[in-house]
RNA sequence: CGGGGAGUGGCUCAGCCUGGUAGAGCACUUGGUUCGGGACCAAGGGGUCGCAGGUUCGAAUCCUGUCUCCCCGACCA
């Protein structure tokens, strides 16, 4: 039931934990560190599933399955790669009511198990490129825990690929980014900026790692996406090896990239307000909610045309919730809706009817406006193209506005919860670790594509510096 | 893992200090009246008080342990 959330402006973080709950997206389980992702949930992510899917597709992948348990042994076999993900492993040591030879663990992400096979399946540059992607779960301990953002088990897509040549390689990491840029900005109306991370932050076992990093409203990023260039770490690891066009043995060059549940999340703190869920048309499991208004008998004709219009707005492929119960009233209804993030309410009683209209009100701005009948699947797809592109325009003018070029590492301190800061690196570790420390938590994001790269001297230390990072605290 | 807070019908919480066999509001069910921004009346159903021990004639209440969640930090998609 619709209690009032917490307000954004007292605590963002409750605010969003009110969100998810009572938006009925997800619920805490009684395992620790897990959700349960319920039916509303569940939909916004086959929407996110459907579109990234199709767009993979469209450049050439195919789906596959590998299995959920990695033998020990496997994780082992690239240095950084175990390094990296050791201590948020979880680990199968009993099975069948014996201890196992060799324990098995359970995937935090599958490029050893996927190169075992690799090895076995690529024999020559005929066999190349390979392209790849599993929709799985993983697994990944985690000291502390947030729904959608951050759980123990998480949903995904992992893209596996071997390519002929480094240059291909790189290529394709960089084509899955512009995949994830795109699906990110013209789906998920969610502005963000694309580009290559520090090696502080890259991926256990990659050469180099680019990701997506988006702003949300209280100003944090949120990494919405990585894509790595694995170079031969993981060929040479597990022997994925192919007979050249020179008819010499060579190492695959390898490519993977993942997004995850957390784009719910994402989805959540971009859009959505103190009144509850605000999600983009083109991933909202449900467009109109036609409220019918209206006692005893009059009802009747109400409900008919209500259906009616539902019958032509589905025909335009939108989908419609019709809500005819008769023991709420209107109001009530409307506050649920706008909680649980129908793009559009549609408001039909006596009154519409006597004049052929409809009352159609936009989630995002409330805007509310009264619409001929014949003209309300028009006028209702117009306003969820409007409500798409708004999104996305309000989201990246608040992104805009709050981005700040420093020049000091004085006053990186000083902006350090303000939002995107624009500041020039040397590409000093120990720099950014400063940064880091002195901050209170602000990182490195990404180096856009975007950012013109000009010299200048590093915040930290003042040497020259090649170009400008974005930094600021993440989620 | 450190600091702070909280676990009592589905939800929000009271009761705990000062032990005596569980209560309110909302939600739910049924019937009726309502319906353009959170309707009302009446009758009803629902809780081994997070879990496990202990103290006691008797524990939601006291003691010990443990689990979970939230907030703030350290690690991470």
């Amino acid at each position: 039931m619709a209690e009032k959330l917490t307000p954004r402006e007292k605590n963002f973080s409750e605010w969003y934990v009110d969100v998810v709950l009572k938006s009925k997206l997800a619920d805490y389980s009684d395992v620790k560190g897990c959700m349960v992702i319920r039916p509303n949930g569940y939909a916004v992510w086959e929407n996110i599933q459907r579109g990234l899917d199709g767009m993979f597709k469209a450049t050439g992948h195919k789906n596959a399955y590998f299995p959920l348990l990695i033998p020990e042994s496997f994780l082992r076999k690239e240095a950084e790669h175990v390094e990296g993900f050791a201590p948020q492993l979880a680990v199968v040591t009993h099975a069948g009511g014996k201890k196992l030879e060799e324990p098995y663990v359970i995937r935090p992400t599958s490029e050893t198990i996927i190169n075992s096979m690799f090895a076995r399946w690529i024999q020559s540059y005929r066999d190349l490129p390979m392209l790849l992607n599993q929709w799985a779960n993983v697994i990944r301990w985690e000291m502390r825990t947030r729904l959608f953002l951050r759980t123990t088990e998480f949903l995904w897509q992992e893209g596996h690929t071997c390519h002929e040549t480094d240059a291909e390689a790189e290529e394709e990491t960089l084509r899955m980014l512009e995949v994830y840029r795109t699906f990110a900005e013209e789906w998920m109306a969610m502005p963000v900026l694309a580009g290559l991370k520090s090696d502080s932050e890259r991926f256990a076992g990659a050469v180099r790692t680019y990701s997506i990093e988006a702003m949300m409203q209280d100003r944090k990023a949120l990494q919405a996406g990585t894509s790595h260039n694995l170079g031969q770490n993981f060929a040479r690891a597990f022997g994925t090896q192919f007979q050249g066009r020179d008819g010499q043995q060579h190492f695959v060059w390898q490519t993977s990239w993942g997004a995850s549940t957390r784009l719910v999340g994402g989805l959540v703190m971009t859009h959505s307000d103190d009144a509850g869920l605000v999600l983009p048309p083109k991933l909202a499991p449900t467009h109109v909610v036609i409220v019918v208004i209206g006692k005893g008998e009059e009802r009747g004709p109400v409900v008919a045309k209500a259906q009616a219009v539902a019958e032509d707005l589905r025909k335009a492929g939108l989908s419609v919730l019709v809500d005819d119960d008769e023991s709420k009233g209107p109001g009530f209804k409307y506050f649920e809706y706008e909680l649980a993030g129908v793009c559009l309410r549609m408001e039909l009683g006596p009154k519409d009817l006597a004049k052929g209209a409809c009352v159609l009100v936009r989630r995002d701005d409330r805007s509310k406006e009264s619409v001929p009948l014949d003209q309300a699947v028009a006028v209702a797809r117009a306003k969820l193209d409007a409500m798409q592109k708004a999104l996305f325009e309000r989201a990246r003018a608040f992104r805009d506005a709050n981005t700040f070029v420093v020049g000091s590492l004085e006053e990186l301190k000083k902006r350090a919860d303000d939002g995107f800061l624009v500041a020039q690196w040397c590409l000093a570790p120990a720099c950014e670790a400063r940064i880091k420390e002195e901050t209170g938590g602000v990182t490195s994001r990404n180096r856009p594509f975007t950012l013109k790269q000009e010299p200048g001297s590093c915040v930290v230390c003042g040497n020259p510096s090649p170009g400008a990072w974005v930094w600021s605290k993440a989620y």
